[in-house]
This record gives structure tokens, C-alpha cells and sequence, in this order.
DNA sequence: TGCTTATGCAACCAAAGGGTTGCGTTTTGC
DNA sequence: GCAAAACGCAACCCTTTGGTTGCATAAGCA
């Protein structure tokens, strides 16, 4: 059974802003970096970057706003860390696609046959 | 053995502008719409669509760019299709960095526990 | 207390993005 | 041959975005 336009145009709602959150360098390498080094604060995650400290604060906000980190704080510091769950929706989104793709190639198959 | 930071580097480089490409509602619902409906051409893609033809074309041009979608010209209409090995690249990145995240936890673990 | 460290906030800037409209060009098909 | 269909090109628009600098604030620490 195919799900109905309305769920579909929800789920692309919802994935538009995780990919686009994704879909930067700077904040790729953060991901990278926490999902290697663990958590990290502030100045720690922008002590290797060659952009300034602002410019990380705003990329990792960007990247809670997806939910792809969440951050505590810790005295005057605070510490960011990846969120696991959030990968894998992105991952489950392409999965749905591949699907897709192969029911359509499936689809044509038979209908090529016929 | 760990990668070196400069195929880390490359790698970012490399998946940025793919996770970028499918970070727009529009583009999306394009990809969505070439992977259950099939190939098809601009006019009929951009029928349904809410935005004009012309930014349809600058959407698929954006896919194209990423390697995510191809076209081929038949007569008067250029045909665009899926290039489901791309999708592919991007679903193996996003695999790379959940397995860094999964190796960050046993490591964490283990120094713990010892 | 007073200096230093770690952030937060805000203004500002140049470039990119997503969209539009208008018009020119190539195929079709009668 | 010609009108219509399908597309390409270009200019223009407003908003977002990625980045900066400057200054204020909060928490540690000697």
C-alpha cells in the first residue's frame, strides 16, 4: 500500500532541513569531528577551525535546530554532542527513496513483460 | 587504521554539496516524484509543482551539478532521470559517520571500564 | 577583589539562493 | 510553412546565509 501525498509532503517537510543542515562543510566537519573526537565545548570545537568562534556558535545551532546536536551546560562552559537518532531519520529518508526507486524499476519491469 | 585527515577532508569536500543538493523542499519533492513516477521532462515536472518551470529547470540543474539526477535530450524535451548511485554515496556517508559515532562509544567504554 | 576564560548578543556585510518575468530559439505536427 | 509546444537565456528581486567585528556578561581562580 502507498502512503497517502499528505504524509509523503510532511516526511520532505521534515527532511529538507535535516539535509540542509548537513549540507555545509563547516557543519559536515563538526558532525565529523564530534562523531570522532566526542563531545567538545564552544572554544574546543572552534580552536581547529579556521573560522571564528561566532561563526561555529551559529553552525551549531543550525545544527540543533535539526536535531542533529544538543548541548549542555557545564559552569560557564557549554559542551555539544552529537545526537545518534537524528542520523539515522536522514539515513531512513534515503532508505525510503532507494525503495521507492527500486519498486519503480520493479514497477516497469513487469509492466515491460507483460 | 584511521583515514588520513586529508581524505577526511576530501570526503567533507566531497558530501557537502550532495547533502546541500537534497536540502530543499523543491528538490526533494523532485527526487521524490523521479523515484515513483520515473524519468520525465520539465514540463511535465514542474505541471504539478507550485514555482515555475524555469526555477524547476534551476532545481534540476542544482540535482545535476551533485550528480543526483542525469538527463538525456529527446526531440524537443530533455528527459531527466534518477542516478540512484548517488543516492548510494550519501546513504554510505551518513554510514561512515554513525560508525565513527559507534567507535567514539566502545573507545569511551572501554577507557571506563579500565 | 580583580584578571582571565568562555560565551552571548547585535550590527553589519557580501554573496548565494530561490523565485519571477520576458523574450528568443528549436522541434513538432498539421 | 507556421502556429504551438518545450525549452534556454538573462535580468532582476528579495531573503537567507555564512562570515566578520566589537562589546557585554557570567563563571573560575589566584
Amino acid at each position: 500500500m502507498s502512503r497517502s501525498s499528505a504524509a509523503i509532503a510532511t516526511r520532505v517537510r521534515d527532511a529538507a532541513p535535516l539535509f540542509a543542515a548537513l549540507g555545509d562543510e563547516t557543519r559536515l566537519r563538526l558532525i565529523v569531528r564530534l562523531s570522532s573526537g566526542g563531545p567538545g565545548s564552544i572554544t574546543q570545537l572552534s580552536a581547529k577551525s579556521d573560522v571564528s568562534r561566532q561563526a561555529i556558535t551559529k553552525h551549531l545551532r543550525v545544527l540543533s535546530d535539526a536535531g542533529l546536536v544538543r548541548s549542555t551546560r557545564r559552569g560557564r562552559e557549554q559542551v555539544w554532542d552529537l545526537e545518534p537518532k537524528r542520523l539515522d531519520d536522514a539515513h531512513a529518508y534515503l532508505d525510503r527513496i532507494s525503495k521507492q526507486w527500486d519498486e519503480a524499476l520493479d514497477r516497469l519491469k513487469a509492466f515491460v513483460e507483460e
